[in-house]
DNA sequence: TGTACATATGAACATATGAGCATATGTTTG
DNA sequence: CAAACATATGCTCATATGTTCATATGTACA
């Protein structure tokens, strides 16, 4: 439960920045899809669709903020999910909405 | 854990909508006090500070998404957290980044 | 080293979003 | 019913955001 006291300012910042970056379709599809594992720029192109520099542009995004984290292999460069916190929202959030009941 | 299976588009476009809407910081703040019990427009703009009109139109767009419920008592409404998901998807997202180290 | 492949980045553009002002609507009370 | 109070809404403006195109960077390998 949570307490009556206010959660302080910096925290809720760092809180809404994260809802932020899952608030984008695409990019919560690439969040998503890392979550099942790590991948690279052209494996997530394929399954999310569009355009690689699209996904890329994405991604950085998703760097910037702490979100996930990149390795290269090679030329490819693997990308994977780098705040657990991130996770487990996003968990919480896909297992807790598969009881909506449909109308 | 999550399954390997895909999650369907529609759930995830709602999960998405969920994220937008605590992806703004006064939108979240919002939440964050109806949290902790039922407040009316007056007393959230006297916690959230801004015009009036900011927080009734923000409050306008929670209420679309299902995410905030008005009851008018009088000449006041209040408002309250309507959808159980949003808030535990919230206390998980306080509760998880509170262990996170200042530099 | 030159070419092909994988990814990243810069710039331009279109659209979405949030803020505030002015004002409308709804409600109570004298 | 008029005035005061609480909330909602329409409109406009400034800014943020996401997409795409073109191109740069980085890497492997003949």
């Amino acid at each position: 439960m949570l307490p009556k006291t206010l959660v302080d300012e910096r925290k809720t910042g760092d809180i809404c920045k994260i809802f932020q970056m899952l608030s984008d379709y695409k990019r919560l599809r690439i969040v998503l899809e890392l979550i099942k594992g790590e991948l690279c720029v052209s494996e997530l192109t394929g399954i999310c669709g569009g355009e690689q520099s699209t996904v890329s542009h994405q991604l950085r995004v998703l760097r910037d903020n702490k979100i996930v984290s990149a390795r290269r292999i090679g030329r490819t460069v693997k990308y994977a999910i780098a705040d657990e916190h991130v996770r487990l929202i996003v968990e919480t959030a896909i297992c807790h909405t598969s009881c909506k009941v449909e109308k």
